[in-house]
DNA sequence: TGACGGTACTTCGCATCGCAGAGTACTGTG
DNA sequence: CACAGTACTCTGCGATGCGAAGTACCGTCA
């Protein structure tokens, strides 16, 4: 019924993925997301993640006021951050890999 | 670095899959998950599964004593946990491509 | 003017779930 | 008898996504 659960620790890496293209801000990020698939995705969710990235030094930011709104955050990848994305990439396909291994074995024991 | 939140909601799916080739008990479905891929899965972790599934009726249980050791409580799937093991399956194959989707897009922006 | 909706972000506390650790119990082997 | 392997249970913790509420700024429309 959820995804919630499916998210845990992917979201780290959808967030990294998306700010690989250009730059972001918070509610744009959670848009493209969104957009992209990621439909159920909380608003809260983006938020915390982006300041678990940032803290862990994946991330720069700088603020840009706007003049048609609120301020926005901007978050943007630095080389951590690029590294990151690669291995988490790399990690995450093995693992899908795995689950669609085990999810196609049917009788396959040999 | 760490699979355990990879793992979040799709430990379920991947002790549903191994029940679908034939019945198995814990320590059993441990070595199946383990064999297959799934290397750093924590036994507590599938013995709770185990017990969420069987509660949530999705298993039936049966205990068969052992001559050469601890009593063995196996697990076999039903109706309904056929019926789980295909959503979920199918909720895990689109999650899985939208996620290849966001990692794969760069400047794919059209 | 004031109510409202959209944008943009923060904080709080909750629920889920995998896991480490400890404990129980049975078996065969050195 | 100590020990390792098998097999299971219970307790509590940590990470993380999320709902709800709050703050604040802007433009529109009555």
């Amino acid at each position: 019924m959820d995804t919630t659960q499916l998210l845990k620790g992917v979201l780290d890496l959808a967030v990294l993925a998306v700010l690989r293209d250009e730059d972001g801000y918070g509610y744009d990020i959670l848009r493209r997301l969104r957009g992209s698939g990621l439909e159920e995705v909380g608003d809260a969710s983006v938020y915390g993640t982006l300041r678990r990235l940032f803290q862990a030094g994946y991330l720069t930011t700088y603020v840009v006021p706007s003049e048609e709104g609120p301020h926005r955050k901007y978050y943007a990848l630095n080389a951590a951050g690029r590294t990151q994305l690669a291995t988490s990439g790399k990690v995450w396909r093995s693992f899908a890999t795995t689950m669609d291994t085990i999810l196609a074995e049917r009788g396959a024991r040999a």
